[in-house]
RNA sequence: GUGGCAUUAGCUCAGUUGGUUAGAGCACCAGACUGUGACUCUGGGGGUCGCCGGUUCAAGUCCGGUAUGCCACCCCA
């Protein structure tokens, strides 16, 4: 029979794994706290309409990345991003009525039938935010500087926030034009894809990376020099505030994005200590989607932190949080022999109920063994349960840190008793 | 979806021009005088060489397919 494996493109996260997970989730929870967003949580999946609708029917990840279950007159598929979702509920709940501002942030899996790759998963986790109700400039300036004091606060480094405005659909109906006009005659010259791209989505062409492309996109038209004086003053309004309040960051042309609910202000974080994939936060601003999927004009402002290659450049920066850990009890019970074992387990028993987190050996091993065993698990206090003891109404605690070596009455004082031992523990 | 590289013990890897019982380090288990860890020493268990098929007297070593991972694309968190 053939060995049982995860499914392409999917991991286990093993206890080891999982401090490391937590650390991104909890500093960035505590982040977005004290900025006023409060958390909700969507379905893992949806109706397929709701993407198709939000996304755009042409996106490559309406085409060919969603994982979308058919069961007779019901089609849905599992989320393959965050923002739709919480447009959705916001919507379906009437938030909007209630009070039309309100920010919102979530973290959870997401799905993408892909090509798997290091950073990239079929199912990856994702945490975002979005700010719906309001088209205020602030609101996008702060939405980046979140993102900012989120890696911050993580304690990554070599990271830059790439920033750009694609204006309303106004502005880029105009530019598409420009763009279309200035690369028509250019096509001779331009790479398999770009053919492609200049029918399916004109403003990719800016960011191929072939070689033969580079000389006509470095004479390209500039999208800043063809949008609306409003257009203009919104996006430098917000790349001051960036500026002012030292958030590492670069108006780069190129950052277009991939969904077409995006307008206004886009940006992504990219790590340089990663490889080609080294985006780890990507966002903007996207104010026709809230009425697109049947609300009023409202506009919104969000963005996604992929955990995972977040957590491959913290590693690749030998962060200390990410160090495989085993998060191990404090306390072992240790029986002596093997006429202790069930009194063992009985003190274990106690000494939980009494609030502490202990735990004791079930592998019929010699103490030699539970001693071997408690030091790889970084146990702090070894409480030793043995013939002698037992005849005096008591235990043996060894402290593993310091060697020292008391006996203390197996009464009810026994577990505060051990509380104040475990206290001063060292980090 | 496209192109390339990889796949040998739990982990990281050796394995010579295809040739007898496939190795190392770490990890694991057990010992090193009588109820005790971390250091040291000794010993031990563990591998259908990803899977299927082919070439050959003989394949971990060559060929094909397949699965998975990785790298670069497409695109994206």
């Amino acid at each position: 029979m053939a060995r049982l494996q995860a499914p392409r493109g999917t991991e286990d996260l093993l206890p080891e794994r999982i401090p490391a997970l937590d650390f991104v989730f909890e500093t960035c929870r505590e982040v977005f706290g004290r900025y006023g967003y409060r958390e909700i949580r969507t379905p893992l999946f949806e109706e397929t309409s709701l993407f198709v609708r939000s996304l755009g029917e042409v996106t490559d990840v309406v085409e060919k990345e969603m994982f979308t279950v058919a069961r007779g007159e019901t089609n849905v598929t599992f989320r393959p991003e965050g923002t739709a979702p919480v447009v959705r509920a916001y919507l379906e709940h009437n938030l909007d009525k209630v009070r039309a501002f309100q920010k919102f942030f979530y973290m959870g899996p997401m799905f993408r039938f892909e090509r798997p790759q290091a950073g990239r998963s079929r199912q990856f986790h994702q945490v975002g935010v979005e700010a719906l109700g309001s088209a205020s400039p602030l609101l996008d300036a702060e939405v980046i500087l979140l993102a900012h004091r989120c890696f911050q606060a993580l304690g990554l480094a070599n990271y830059r926030v790439h920033l750009n405005t694609i204006g309303d659909a106004a502005d880029r109906e105009r530019f598409r034009a420009v763009l279309k006009a200035y690369f028509t005659p250019l096509m001779a010259q331009r790479c398999a894809d770009c053919q492609q791209r200049l029918q399916r989505n004109v403003f990719r062409m800016l960011d191929c990376k072939v070689a033969g492309c580079q000389p006509s996109n470095r004479a390209a038209p500039h999208f800043l020099d063809h949008v609306s004086a409003a257009t203009r003053a919104r996006f430098d309004q917000s790349v001051a505030i960036l500026a002012g309040l030292d958030v590492p960051h670069a108006v780069d042309p190129a950052i277009v994005r991939g969904f077409d609910y995006y307008t206004h202000t886009v940006f992504e974080v990219r790590c340089h200590d990663l490889g080609a994939r080294d985006t780890v936060c990507g966002g903007g601003r996207y104010d026709g989607l809230i009425e697109d999927l049947g609300g009023p004009a409202l506009g919104a402002v969000g963005f996604a932190i992929g955990v995972t290659p977040t957590l491959l450049a913290l590693e690749k920066q030998g962060h200390p949080a990410m160090r495989p850990a085993e998060r191990g009890v404090p306390i072992l019970v240790a029986p002596v022999g093997a006429a202790d074992r069930e009194a063992a387990f009985l003190l274990t028993e106690r000494l939980r109920a009494a609030g502490l987190a202990a735990d004791t050996d079930y592998e019929d091993k010699s103490l030699k063994a539970i001693f071997k065993a408690a030091d790889k698990r970084g146990v702090r206090l070894v409480v030793m349960l043995g013939g002698d003891e037992r005849a005096r109404g008591a235990v043996k605690v060894k402290d593993l840190q310091s060697g020292a070596e008391v006996e203390l009455p197996d009464d009810a004082a026994l577990a505060a008793g051990l509380r104040s031992r475990l206290a001063p523990a060292a980090p």
